[in-house]
DNA sequence: TATTGTTATACTCTATAACTATA
DNA sequence: TATAGTTATAGAGTATAACAATA
């Protein structure tokens, strides 16, 4: 079977990028809203998130990496780690300098939102024939390579 | 071309469910950030597209469908309309009752901003095959389907 | 003197409660 | 009496400005 032949070479490409767009923020925005519900903000789950994938760095570094301000970041650490989420590591010689990580709780309340939400994605394949599952298998480096830089 | 062969049927759902999520997050998340920034909150934002596809409703129809509160609903389309983005249609029977509806600088914002992110899409869509492409193209659908209900 | 993070304070967005107008 | 929406007020999250500690 061959997708290459369902769809002349001519078709603009803009009406691929929207048809493509408008059904994938369609599923993000579903799958987003099959997520634990820890009373956890958005940022303050972004910032687990962004711990757990590149460890522990300092809060200035965690402000910019989320695009808010320090003072911003101070109380979303704060937040979390009155939660135990989060733990402050003083690991630098510049004292001036405070190093957050993820505590194993993070990291546990993390991976339970991910299967949570794996769970439900792979529950709603069960509609879909292998055919079609080994098409998103196909797809979902294409669309790691459409996000990069 | 078969992609049905690329991966055993044995496959465990929940490790392809795991990579779909993950790209298809990340690239909804990169396509975010192209967003054009009009100053409009994403419930604003969320409304006007709202009013875009169902057409014009009552304030609590609309608060419903964004889940937000009347009186949230109340300031988000006083916003909304003191920029000209809305307007109060009033034809209704029910004199209590305020239709919203989008304006046509509204549905300006909305498809220039719509416009945008297909651009940049489309952009990176250069670094594809045609087959790659078609790939994409015969995904949309199937997201589509998972997303239903 | 410059930099890292915190505290003080203000603004925005949303919620609940009380209210007005209409049914 | 019930319903649609608004106004009053409070809570949460983020911002800027001023500050403390360290380099």
């Amino acid at each position: 079977m061959s997708y290459a032949n369902d769809m002349p070479t001519t078709t603009a490409t803009s009406e691929l990028a929207s048809e493509l767009r408008v059904s994938m923020m369609r599923l993000a925005r579903r799958l987003r809203s099959e997520r634990l519900d820890e009373g956890l903000t958005p940022t303050q789950l972004a910032v687990l998130g962004t711990l757990d994938r590149h460890g522990a760095m300092t809060l200035g570094e965690l402000a910019a990496h989320e695009k808010v301000q320090p003072p911003s970041m101070t109380r979303t650490t704060a937040a979390l780690e009155e939660r135990g989420l989060v733990t402050r590591v003083s690991q630098s010689m510049d004292r001036r300098q405070v190093f957050i990580g993820i505590s194993r709780d993070g990291l546990t309340l993390l991976r339970e939102d991910r299967k949570r939400r794996d769970a439900w994605l792979a529950g709603r394949f069960e509609q879909l024939t292998s055919d079609e599952r080994a098409l998103l298998h196909a797809v979902a480096p294409l669309l790691d390579r459409l996000a990069q830089a």
